[in-house]
DNA sequence: CTATGGCACGGATT
DNA sequence: AATCCGTGCCATAG
């Protein structure tokens, strides 16, 4: 059964579910991968006709899908020419419709992705451990998620090797101060701590820091500084400037930002600590490659022996298991159609600002919601949904939320600061004035009131300041 | 007098 | 209908 969405919208009379289609729809579609995986675990828990196959195999290939991924090898859809592959959450059973339009991958994706990971951390350190220690290394390395972060207890593997936990923890120990820094964390939070700490003295505020990440990180993840700034006893401005190092010189997914390139000039642009939604990779031939995160591990579709059940279903029960039912497919079918406009919309997203994509803020293209719902066809409401909330990871590892590829100023303001930043270099200081000019030279004409707001933005300080600050 | 930040208005966007 | 954004005007600081 194929579900565009044209048939759906027309045929609202005739189908007396798809009003609530419709409204469940939307509701899933405004959710980022984090909040939809709450939505379904409650639905799987109160409704009997629900099903989590656990196994995690893709139900059209069969491979065994990795943690939280999608299913890379049998969902891809392959666009012609110069428009990027997307590869999809894999859907359930029934439901598969979208997205499998191209042909198969020519090579084997399982293959191409081993345990790059875990061996590569693995080498760091295998000449300090002896010969226990490895093999313990080695057994937890393989238990890491593509994150970088621990999926069992340690305890087990500390049972299983039939050592102390002691033990087990220096391993882990060790692992953590390895390349991506603080892989092998059980949580974001103490990879975060771990990668702190490592910064030593260098890191401002240490204390601080530790104290935002260990009880404030929902405080920023959500950006709530005044908040936090009332936990850690500071004021806004201050727990912002916290954040804001803490986002830009850590990582809560060790495996994911990257860690190495610390030189990157232009080091700021927020970064969410959800989990992303999407994740965009770049490939040798230059494609970018699109992944729609599936926010379970496993299958969800309709019990079948619930189905055969209904059948024998006693006469008070009946009623209520046949509604069951109804909820069951409506919530598989709204979740299809959530996947599909959140792909629709990474296609187009993924052509119109590829340029951002690869290389980097200044390439943001001004875009609107609108325009996007435009050209897909949908309501702008539907654009805004899809977009609030959800985070995008870059190749870069950056992790954005996803609002940003419609930030209507990012490009002027990173030539505001590359400005500025030769500015500090050349021992001059411009005036907001100043600063108007010259950007109105690089073709962006805005007020100088704007130059002001656009600074305040960045955290950058006024001339003045700045003037002493290079003394 | 110059450079900035605060407030508020109007139009665009969501 | 609510929110965001760029700007102009005005007060204040230097």
């Amino acid at each position: 059964m194929a579900l565009p969405s044209q048939i759906l919208y027309p045929g609202a009379q005739q189908r007396p579910q798809a009003t609530a289609h419709l409204a469940q729809t939307m509701s899933l579609l405004g959710l980022n991968a984090q909040e939809l995986n709450a939505r379904i675990e409650a639905a799987l828990a109160e409704n009997p006709a629900l099903e989590l196959l656990e196994g995690r195999h893709c139900p059209s290939c069969g491979r065994t899908l990795r943690s939280g991924a999608s299913c890379q090898a049998c969902t891809q859809a392959k666009a012609q020419g110069d428009e990027p592959l997307v590869f999809l959450a894999p859907t359930d059973s029934g439901f598969s419709a979208e997205g499998r339009s191209g042909e198969e991958l020519p090579e084997d994706y399982t293959g191409a992705q081993p345990e790059t990971l875990g061996t590569y951390v693995l080498r760091q350190i295998a000449t300090e451990l002896d010969p226990l220690e490895q093999e313990i290394a080695a057994h937890i390395l393989t238990g890491l998620d593509e994150d970088g972060l621990l999926t069992f207890p340690l305890l087990e593997v500390a049972r299983y090797h039939h050592v102390p936990l002691v033990v087990v923890e220096e391993v882990v120990q060790r692992i953590q101060q390895a390349d991506p820094l603080g892989v092998a964390s059980s949580s974001p939070t103490e990879a975060l701590l771990v990668q702190l700490k490592s910064l030593g003295n260098q890191a401002p505020n240490a204390e601080l820091c530790a104290k935002a990440i260990r009880e404030g990180m929902t405080m920023l993840g959500k950006r709530q500084y005044a908040e936090l700034g009332n936990l850690l006893g500071v004021s806004k401005a201050k727990a912002e400037q916290i954040a804001d190092f803490i986002t830009q010189n850590l990582s809560p997914y060790p495996a994911r930002a990257h860690w190495g390139n610390l030189g990157t000039p232009n080091a700021d642009a927020p970064s969410t600590y959800s989990r992303p939604d999407i994740a965009i990779r770049q490939q040798e031939d230059q494609r970018l490659v699109v992944e729609v995160m599936w926010p379970l591990r496993g299958l969800l579709r309709v019990n079948p022996l619930f189905q055969q059940a209904l059948r024998e279903a006693p006469e008070d029960k009946a009623e209520q298991w046949k509604l069951d039912l109804e909820q069951a497919n409506l919530l598989i079918k709204c979740l299809a159609q959530r996947n599909h406009t959140i792909v629709r919309l990474m296609q187009i997203l993924a052509v119109l600002q590829r340029h951002f994509i690869t290389a980097g803020d200044a390439y943001l293209k001004p875009i609107t919601r609108a325009s996007i719902a435009d050209e897909l066809g949908v309501h702008e409401s539907t654009i805004s949904r899809a977009v609030s909330g959800k985070s995008v990871q870059l190749p870069s590892g950056k992790i954005v939320p996803l609002s940003q590829f419609f930030d209507r100023s990012l490009h002027i303001r990173t030539a505001l600061k590359q400005i500025i930043r030769a500015e500090t270099q050349e021992g001059k200081t411009y005036s907001d004035t100043k600063l108007a000019r010259l950007l109105e030279q690089q073709g962006f004409a805005i007020a100088r009131r704007t130059v002001a707001k656009y600074r305040m933005m960045e955290n950058i300080e006024p001339a003045h300041m700045r003037k002493a600050q290079a003394a």
